[in-house]
DNA sequence: TGACGCATGTAATCCGTTACATGATTAT
DNA sequence: ATAATCATGTAACGGATTACATGCGTCA
């Protein structure tokens, strides 16, 4: 459901192509949401039939350019505001961390260090991605503190855990 | 795989049912993983065919106990030190607000001061929440942090829409 | 005795990833 | 020429959610 309206969403910005699309999520998205190419085109050819989409053009190498439609508008529109938003987590790299008390404290704290440095590289990669629309600066600015976060406390378990915090329970 | 390995690592801290289990990722849990007794209850199962856990007990209502064995402890371990891990992000709040400039700015600000109490509430359902592990206690630090963060960033986008920044390019 | 919480399970469906598969265009 | 990138698609599989389904134990 999500991915559906995302798409359209996106289109709302500017008539794009599937693989336009698919580098959106890896870019700017990347905090966000993830979509493989696999999953985005037969999602476009269904938004098509549904009519919140149309392709408005083609390109080189069958290239198709689709556009939102107004009923796509309306659509996203309403997923927005609607309903309840699924504010579930998913974070394996925290789930891990769960579970480092298993370990001797210099595997534990390698593990974060590299967790940190994770972090720290995908902020970096952010600093490249230019908004293309105001509420898109604003969830940029999101996953600056994302990264940052992640980032910080990383670095923070792992002096913990330097420090002898795995011992006593462990 | 996650969720497999979790929950032999769960059980390493100490013995459990799968109802017990389910109330974990429900509570401290909540800012890393989610899983459904649907979905624990045959992966239970399965890791008892595989020797990653025994049931070491019953009790009322047909409630079965079960415990981490040494393979199972030796898997966990492997998984949180190998391979690589899935960073994977996935926020609906975020990727619907991606798509606020498509609505009038007190709507847009309304969303943002909705998901702001959201995460807020989620950071006070933390407290109540008692370390099992010393590793348990640098998760927990984490979903403060992060809570903390998310709701800070919805009062500061909701700040920015209010202040007109939805205006220029909506 | 009725409501609530404990406790377990299955089935259908959906969403998403991985792998498979192909081919055109552009730059070196 | 040839490698890299652009560009689209399908199929198989696995993971996760939702809904269905049941029943015991405890407390008011």
């Amino acid at each position: 459901m999500s991915l559906r309206l995302a798409l359209v969403g996106l289109l709302a910005e500017e008539p794009m192509s599937g693989y336009d699309l698919t580098k959106r999520f890896e870019l700017t998205l990347a905090n966000t949401w993830s979509a493989q190419h696999s999953q985005i085109y037969p999602e476009l050819r269904k938004l098509v039939d549904e009519g919140l989409i149309v392709q408005t053009g083609d390109g080189p190498r069958g290239r198709k350019v689709y556009a939102a439609t107004t009923a796509g508008l309306d659509a996203v529109r309403a997923w927005v505001t609607d309903g309840q938003t699924d504010h579930g987590v998913r974070n394996e790299g925290l789930l891990r961390s769960f579970f480092l008390w298993l370990l001797r404290p210099e595997e534990a704290a390698r593990y974060l260090r590299a967790e940190s440095e994770h972090w720290a590289g995908m902020r970096s990669r952010l600093e490249g991605c230019a908004p293309s629309t105001s509420s898109c600066r604003l969830v940029i600015e999101a996953g600056h503190r994302y990264y940052r976060m992640m980032e910080e406390w990383a670095t923070w378990a792992a002096d913990e855990v330097e420090a002898g915090a795995l011992e006593p329970a462990g």
